[in-house]
DNA sequence: TGCCAGGCCGAAA
DNA sequence: TTTCGGCATGGC
């Protein structure tokens, strides 16, 4: 079933390649095509809003969801012209997003990025869901769900090996015991705070600051006290500081949805 | 060939 | 507490 969600604050090229997220794909039409969980979305631009083609209501729902459709990001960008770094920051990407993926997924896609590269990251990512997952649809060229913690955390390293996911490999299965014993519950960082949050996820063995922060952020939407001094902040700090440099190059995504993210909680909306 | 990538670990100072 | 080498892999 088809469902138009009417915006102009949603832009799919600057959400879905902003690199908060890893598994979308970009058909010749120019629509894109994701999983999470067990959905499948197909998701096209149109002039005022997107329109977003799912297998049910429900499943529809959880994508309005994903896509964090209850905020209201066009009443939160009009009050941005109050502030010149927020104007700058809400002209120059007004239709991004802060996706809300789920916990698992995010642990593990964002263990995979350190010290890595976005186009390698993808590829590992890939070869895991389509070694582990669970191909539920052939459409796509097939489409596999991510594996969840039991499945990975019952693998050897050797037969993670083919992921080439190198010195990672003891970090995901780190990481996936540790959620498959229930040492670490993912659910509840949900009621946790920003510090709580972040110390917990670092019990994970190859989960640091800027992990941690990733996953707080796009996951649960989650975002520290600021200012501090991890690299996302420094990021954001260059970003802003003389105009817009270009050289930013994939990092301007993750600045400025971390900006965002930041200055919205900040930003009560008006009462009507 | 050498360097670097969306870090983190662990040892040493 | 801070610093720094090492780490798998692949693209440039």
């Amino acid at each position: 079933m088809e469902y138009y969600y009417k915006t102009d604050c949603l832009d799919l090229r600057q959400t879905l390649e902003s690199g908060q997220c890893f598994r979308w794909r970009r058909c010749e039409d120019g629509s894109y095509v994701g999983i999470s969980g067990r959905d499948i979305l197909n998701i096209r631009q149109v002039n005022d809003g997107v329109i977003l083609t799912a297998d049910s209501e429900s499943s529809i729902q959880r994508w309005l969801a994903y896509f964090d459709c209850g905020t209201d990001y066009e009443t939160i960008i009009r009050q941005f012209a109050a502030d010149e770094t927020l104007r700058l920051a809400s002209q120059e990407n007004r239709g991004i997003r802060i996706l809300r993926q789920e916990p698992f997924e995010t642990l593990i896609s964002f263990i995979i990025s350190q010290n890595n590269n976005i186009p390698r990251i993808i590829g590992i990512i890939e070869r895991l869901c389509e070694s582990f997952g669970e191909k539920i649809s052939d459409k796509y060229g097939g489409m596999w769900t991510f594996p969840d913690a039991k499945t990975l955390a019952a693998l050897s390293p050797e037969e993670l090996a083919p992921l080439r996911a190198g010195f990672r490999v003891r970090y995901i299965l780190d990481a996936a015991n540790k959620v498959a014993d229930g040492r670490v519950s993912l659910d509840e960082i949900y009621d946790m705070s920003y510090d709580e949050g972040k110390a917990y996820l670092k019990t994970i063995t190859g989960v640091g600051d800027k992990v941690a922060d990733c996953v707080l952020l796009f996951a649960y939407h989650k975002t520290e006290a600021f200012p501090s001094d991890v690299w996302i902040k420094r990021v954001v700090a260059e970003y802003y500081s003389d105009g817009l440099p270009e050289c930013m190059g994939d990092y301007k995504g993750i600045a400025q949805q971390y900006l965002f993210e930041y200055f919205r909680k900040r930003t009560p909306l008006k009462q009507n």
